[in-house]
This record gives C-alpha cells, structure tokens and sequence, in this order.
DNA sequence: GATCGTAAGCGTACAACGTACTCTTACCGG
DNA sequence: CCGGTAAGAGTACGTTGTACGCTTACGATC
C-alpha cells in the first residue's frame, strides 16, 4: 500500500564506501553520502538511525569481503596466517575505513565468522579451551594493532626515517632500528610479527617450549 | 615587556584530561576546556593551535606517566611484560584516551622513549637488528590492539555474554570459547597473549624452535 | 479509473562545534 | 608614569548532525 523503499542499504553502504575512499574519514558526513546517492540530507535518514549506524554499515562493507571459511591446504599456521592476511588485505583495499574498524568491530557479525573459523582452527592444536581463547584473543590483538600502525604509523617500521632524525646519544636502538627497519618490508614486518605469535601459541603451556607442534 | 602568560602547557593538558574523564571522548571540545580553565574560548588558542594539538597534549600527559627506565631485576621476557604493563596501565587509568592514541601515537615522545628501552631490552636476545623491528613492531602492535580490545571491546573474552546468546549450530567453536572466557579475567588475557609472543621471540629464527634463551 | 492511506523524500531550522577576526585590557620595561 | 606588546574575550561564520513537518508518489481498494 504504502510508498516502496527506493535504496537497498547495500547501496548505502557502497555510496558512504565511495565518499569515503574519495574523501578521507572526515569526508564522510551525512550530507555527502545522501549527495552521492542523489537524494536530499535527509532522505538517508529513512535507511539510517544515525551517523554510528551509517559507519556500521560502512564497516560491515568492507569486513564482509572477508572470506570466513577454512583455507584447505597446509598446516595449521599456514592456515591462520590465511585467516589473519585475509583481513589485512580487505581493509588494505579501503585505508580510511581504519578509524571506524575501532569503534565498529566489536558488534561486527564478519568479525565473528572469521573468529569461528579461528577458533576452529585452533582448536586443532590448543586442547585448553582458556588458553585458545587467549591465543585467539592474541591473535585479534594483535591484527588490529598491526593494521593500525601500518595505516595510521609515522612510516613503515618503528619510525624509520623520523627515528634517523634524532638523537642517536639518547636513542642508541632506536637510530641503529630506524636503519635496519629501512630493509624490512610492510609485508615482512606484518608477518614476521605474526610467526612469533604463532610460534609461540605451538609451543605449549610454558613461557618457550618445544614441541614443533 | 609584554604580557606574561598565566598558563603553562601541562596545566591545559590536566584541565583537558579532566574534561575528557569526565564527559568523555564527545565531551573534549575547546569549548569545554577553556571553561574547565576559567576563561574565554578562543583564549585556549593563545596556548594550542587547533583541537588536534590539544588532543595531543592530553596523549603526550597520559602517556607521559610512564616510566620509561628499564626495570632492574628478572629476565628479558619478565622485564619486557613489566615495560608493557606500564603502558596497560596508564592508558587503562583514562580510557577516554584510548581512540586519541591511535592518531597521535605515532609523533609521541613518550612512546619513542618507551620504545628505547624496550629495543634495549630486547638487544639482549635478538641479535639479528632485522629481527629485532619484527620483535618491536609485534609488541608495539600486540599492545595497540590488546588495549583497544580490552577498553572498546563487547565484552571481555572474545564476545563472553554476547557470544552465549547466538546459534550454537553456526557457531560452536566460539559458543564454548565464551564459556571459557568466562574464567579467563582480563589480565591473564593480557598477560597470556603477551607471553605467547615473548616466546615465539624466544624461539629463535624458525617458525617454531628451541632455545630457552 | 478515481480515490486515499501510508510512508518516501525533502526543506527548513536549530544547537553545537572549530576557529578567523577584532577589540579591549593587563602587564612590564623604560 | 607611560607606551608597546601580547593576553584574553566577544562576535560571527561555515559546517556538522538531526528534529520536525510538509509534500508527493505509489499501490491497494471501491
């Protein structure tokens, strides 16, 4: 009987993606997602609680590329090193969605796929129910710390060129890091980083353990 | 000759963090921290050029309160969790902080310090200078993404309640992962995940060794 | 085919924000 | 005592999110 909905909220979130791969996080304001849908202000508001709903929607965009099921090959770091690139890339592709991740991820049903995959992954190696919890707790850490200062980090490495720039007196490590940092590549450091995390969730209950899993 | 100054820098960081304790991340505007220091809006500008720098001043105060020292006694991995500590706990003393750090960690001085003593540290163990970024980087991300999870979070634990209420069918490894969470508290998670990576540094440069260190 | 109820779509308006501009005013060296 | 300098504040503007109410298009009904 009534009027029928002209926009699906798939559309809504590609337009809001869209002016915010334009236009930086700043860009995006109600007025210009409703712009770029070609409609009023606010019309949106009929397809959106609010600003936070209008992120969510954004964020669920671009964690929904994600793909959640099991890769097939390899042993299980492998697998899980998969998982967590997987993730990386999909933001990768959509830099400026990095600030809404923080408030967003928490409610994200695409995060929650890809930590029952995880999970399930894990549950492979780690017995203990409270110590996979940690390790995949871990593991979230230590992605959304990893993305984060790959995206919004002074440069690659830990300060790399700013770091060459100060005084090598006081900051004897940090000047001779800042060189080798130079020969670390992005994808390097993200998965280097990741392999001692890994390496250490295969070593079992003790601080460093054997057993190469 | 001309007029003195009647605020130093540290004193509009302290009124600004009160304002942010107080009301709160939305609550930290120019506005609200001229008021909270007894004077005109647009005097705040005479000390700060813009809210950017503002929040700066306030991170830089927060963080600031860490020890950046080396600690005295134990072994690396022990030494490492207690630098680590250091910073859980100052953020976690003003969590309205947390989503400013993640834009204005990167030009801190506190954390370049911090960041020092930890590269000394781990100088120690890791004699590899490449190694050594990757060892930095996992810790520094580790920490980043650990005390986001833990202040913006769901829950603690991986989703805890949450998680309980979904279908068990489509999720069950995370449906008994939220029972577990249940008796993991908030530090050992912490402290579990951090030792998950100071082992994997331990092992040495394969994906899973020995070496005790 | 005319009619009408419902919700879509939009224009206006307001509060709150950051901040540019300008004026007044307090201090201190001479 | 007095003048120059910068501190401090008032006003104002552009931009944001969004509440409110009007208009308008659709499709089920007679």
């Amino acid at each position: 009987m009534p009027r029928p909905r002209s926009l699906t909220s798939a559309q809504i979130a590609a337009a809001a993606l869209a002016v915010l791969d334009r236009d930086g996080p700043a860009g995006l304001t109600m007025r210009a997602v409703a712009q770029q849908l070609g409609m009023g202000t606010m019309s949106l508001y009929r397809y959106v609680d609010d600003r936070e709903a209008l992120e969510g929607l954004v964020v669920e965009l671009v964690l929904g590329a994600v793909d959640p099921t099991p890769p097939q090959g390899g042993d299980w770091p492998g697998r899980i090193t998969v998982m967590v690139e997987r993730v990386r890339v999909a933001v990768g592709a959509h830099p400026a969605v990095v600030p809404l991740t923080m408030t967003h991820r928490h409610r994200s049903p695409a995060i929650l796929r890809w930590s029952e995959t995880v999970a399930g992954i894990l549950a492979e190696t780690v017995t203990d129910p409270e110590r996979r919890v940690v390790a995949l707790r871990g593991l979230l850490s230590y992605l959304v710390g990893a993305i984060q200062l790959e995206h919004l980090g002074p440069l690659s490495g830990p300060g790399t060129a700013a770091i060459a720039g100060l005084d090598p007196a006081a900051f004897p490590h940090m000047r001779q890091l800042g060189a080798a940092a130079r020969q670390v590549g992005t994808d390097e450091e993200f998965r280097g980083g990741l392999a001692l995390l890994l390496a250490g969730i295969s070593g079992g209950p003790g601080p460093a353990r054997t057993r190469t899993a």
